[in-house]
DNA sequence: GCAATATCTCAATCATCATTGAAACGTAGT
DNA sequence: ACTACGTTTCAATGATGATTGAGATATTGC
């Protein structure tokens, strides 16, 4: 479960224009990701500047990284997206829990796809 | 629709520890909202800075305030919460909007509640 | 092993944001 | 009108973040 901490880190990771739009470009990417040297011309910053936005997402918990050859992979990571928005909803429907917790769950089930063999292919 | 700009602008102003405690207490607090002041004392910030970051919520369109008396009520605005959340998962199904649509609007149904005698009471 | 490609690390500069205290503004009660 | 209360504005300081360029590291093909 996200605390406070992790979720201000993760809320100003996506609080600059070049992060929200490396996370938007991977997160359309889906798993398979995107090289940095691809999402730094999706993007338009230098690699130098990418590689510093990269290490922060990554940091923050939304992206993750494997290497390929000579290039590292970039994608998104759907399980820390999830509980960021989970974390900005947890106390809303705090009398009304069957209000929010479907919603919540099929959030959830949009952006984690675990074992499925839906989403995201 | 919000835009990549509003989008930045809120997330950058829930990137916050002090802005996103505001927030979260807002949200939980409900449509009553709270005063300024019992937001300081719960936050535990002086007034001045509440102040300010009060301000940067509201530009960023996530807070509305009301007069009452000599005190100003702010509350979650409900709708820009859901509508950031919505783009950020805007493209995230992109080849299976089945799966994420619903997740959106159960999500929406739950940030707002514009008509309806449900939820916030 | 050598050259080429892809990406990262480091140090420095510039801009932006958070915080503080003092003062001003509006509102309520007397 | 005057005093008290709640909140905001203003100017200044300190801290944090973004960007750049040069150099370092790792991987591939010859």
């Amino acid at each position: 479960m996200m605390d406070q901490r992790q979720a201000v880190a993760a809320f100003a990771a996506l609080g600059q224009e070049h992060r929200l739009s490396i996370v938007r470009a991977l997160v359309t990417a889906g798993p398979d990701g995107l090289a940095a040297g691809v999402l730094a011309g999706e993007v338009g910053v230098s690699g130098t500047n990418l590689s510093f936005h990269l290490k922060e997402l990554s940091h923050a918990g939304l992206i993750q990284s494997r290497r390929d050859g000579r290039s590292i992979i970039y994608s998104a990571a759907y399980d820390g997206l999830s509980g960021l928005i989970q974390f900005l909803m947890r106390d809303c429907c705090q009398g009304r829990p069957e209000v929010c917790a479907p919603a919540v769950e099929a959030l959830a089930a949009c952006l984690c796809t675990p074992t499925g063999d839906t989403v995201h292919a």
